[in-house]
DNA sequence: GGAAACATGTAATGGGTTACATGATTAA
DNA sequence: TTAATCATGTAACCCATTACATGTTTCC
């Protein structure tokens, strides 16, 4: 009963939990083939880490070993004690988007390249999310009913469409000021680097 | 020269190289005060992990102690080698997107509760996303031109005003699934978890 | 018999958070 | 003088990645 906030470490059981629950008893091995295949574009997880996490649940009574088939391999099923635990989770739990993100660095640190290279730099990432929003787009497409992927995928597509449109924008953005810092004939004038005051260009 | 590529934890080292070349020489305490206000949305680092950070770049060449004012106080200066980290990390090094959303997860999850817990849980979210797009905004409103944070504070109020539309919608999708199965005038009917195959209530 | 896939672990390393610890300067 | 802020560091712990290590079953 102890309603003790969650910490971001516990996300990989939390996702062990759901994948039971939902999907009912499995092996590790078969745990670590889910994350790879339906879970890749939410939660990432490897044998060497799910392995021992398994073993902790198992001795907080979150879930138990029901069965032992053949090449050692162990049967997990949640149990009472998890199904509460997964539940507390999904129902107290408010997450909050992580602020460590390498696009933002980028985006951020965009003004330090001077307009060509950051323009370059805005095209390469464009590529990217476009590839992304593809590769989202294909899962998409056969199944549409199920359920159990439907609001994450729909929200990593959103994402990824809405990334494409940030960077066409600030690539439409970066040209007209470039062409306007071009003409003298607006009041203030920058120098190569775009940025505001102590804009230096970045390397060599 | 090496193109070795970067790994993720690269991250914090170009952050700081990217101030300090942005806003020029600065202490060890100046950036952690950095980290706090400008590159909070961005990326995060406290003081115990940036020190000796720190260390270790001036010990690679990246960055020199300029002078030591009071207080022991050191102030960095990023070096032409730092210059030209910085500057290859942004035109060579494509990140991706982090697979590991403790939101996509719960978004992922949302199909084991019953339909009235779900709609709390992404009620919940939709006010968090809210918020933090209300936040954003306070940040964007008097400065418009500087450049320094602009490309990112964008990217950022993109993905807000993204996560609320996405709450908003599945809202509605949720609520009509629900008007659906009440009837039973379709030809298939499921049970209370809206979910597909094996669908189970967690929890108590 | 040998390769591929099944199946489970451990160890080393690195990044990140929290807590511990210390001392100097400034303003009330 | 004493509290707040400035300023720097270290230690313990946890999570995650990579690599190491081992044995079984199935299929060709």
């Amino acid at each position: 009963m102890s309603t003790r906030s969650y910490s971001e470490g516990m996300s990989l059981r939390i996702a062990l939990l759901g994948l039971l629950s939902a999907s009912g008893p499995a092996s590790g091995y078969d745990l670590t083939k889910k994350f790879e295949t339906s879970l890749a574009h939410v939660w990432q997880a490897g044998h060497s880490q799910i392995y021992p996490e398994l073993a902790k649940m198992a001795a907080d009574g979150l879930i138990t070993v029901e069965a032992e088939g053949s090449r050692g391999r162990k049967i997990y099923t949640i149990t009472a004690d998890g199904r509460g635990e997964l539940h507390r989770w999904l129902t107290g739990h408010t997450p909050s988007s992580s602020p460590r993100s390498e696009i933002a660095l980028q985006a951020f640190l965009t003004p330090l390249l001077d307009t060509s290279e950051a323009l370059a730099l805005l095209e390469r990432m464009k590529a990217n999310f476009e590839a992304r929003l593809a590769e989202l787009l294909a899962l998409e497409g056969p199944r549409r009913k199920p359920g159990y992927g439907r609001y994450a995928l729909d929200l990593g597509i959103r994402q990824a469409r809405m990334a494409v449109e940030w960077a066409t924008d600030s690539i439409a953005d970066l040209k007209e000021s470039a062409a306007h810092a071009e003409e003298p004939a607006t009041g203030d004038h920058e120098a190569q680097p775009h940025g505001g005051p102590e804009a230096e260009c970045a390397g060599k």
